[in-house]
DNA sequence: CTTGACTCTGCACCACGGTGCAGAGTCCAT
DNA sequence: ATGGACTCTGCACCGTGGTGCAGAGTCAAG
């Protein structure tokens, strides 16, 4: 059980940032002391940089809040298959730029820009 | 040569987006008229379908900026090897998100949460 | 039981990525 | 050459995702 300030540390972000999440429902301390400071357990680190990484992959913190409300609603099936799809979808979109770019490096460029001919149709 | 309404039409953006890439250097008109009207082409059009995907992919504007210069700078070699070393990243990420959704899907939840412990590490 | 480091709440502020409006000017079909 | 649709610039505003400050309270080592 450890106070915010060592929390936010272990994940590399702010204490406001901490709070701020937990008004968003995303992080909710473990426990509070008698005179209300928050304390949170191993679950709440790992939380934490899960919502991180996922903010980086593009996730609004609202469509974070669905990839963790995924394993804890009853009825799961519909979330899963469409967040799955739109996975695919980035994960295609990144492997195409993925591509341009290292075709970019192999042969130079040739009449037009290859990155851009990758996402735009 | 179409008019700055019928690319942002085409390309599904406001035209006021359109003038904003404009500042950030993003999309550049191909032509002006007499009077001041913007004209693009149809490479207009793909950059900004581009911009667009990429950045719904994470990207910020200014890394958008630099996938795009890739293909235009004479000494390419740094950039694109860090882009595709960040890209790749990323599709791991993704791609164990995704993993953990599928088989929240498969096994139901059961002691921790496998979508957290995706990208908890 | 004091003292210094830490935390609390509430609120104001910030950067990014747009979006909308006003007032003036342009384009072009009739 | 005129009306209506469109566009121009500049500026103000917005939602999202944080970040920082003030003033009051808490914690724990000495």
């Amino acid at each position: 059980m450890v106070r915010i300030s060592e929390l936010a540390r272990a994940a590399g972000v702010g204490i406001s940032t901490v709070r701020f999440y937990e008004r968003r429902g995303l992080v909710v301390p473990t426990a509070r002391s008698h005179g209300g400071y928050r304390h949170y357990d191993q679950e709440a680190l790992k939380r934490l940089r899960f919502i991180r990484r996922a903010a980086r992959l593009g996730f609004t913190l609202t469509e974070v809040e669905q990839l963790l409300s995924a394993s804890t609603t009853p009825d799961v099936g519909d979330v899963v298959t469409g967040k799955v799809a739109e996975i695919e979808q980035r994960m295609n979109d990144l492997d195409r730029v993925r591509l341009a770019l290292l075709d970019v490096a192999e042969n130079g460029v040739r009449d037009q820009c290859p990155v851009v001919a990758a996402l735009s149709d």
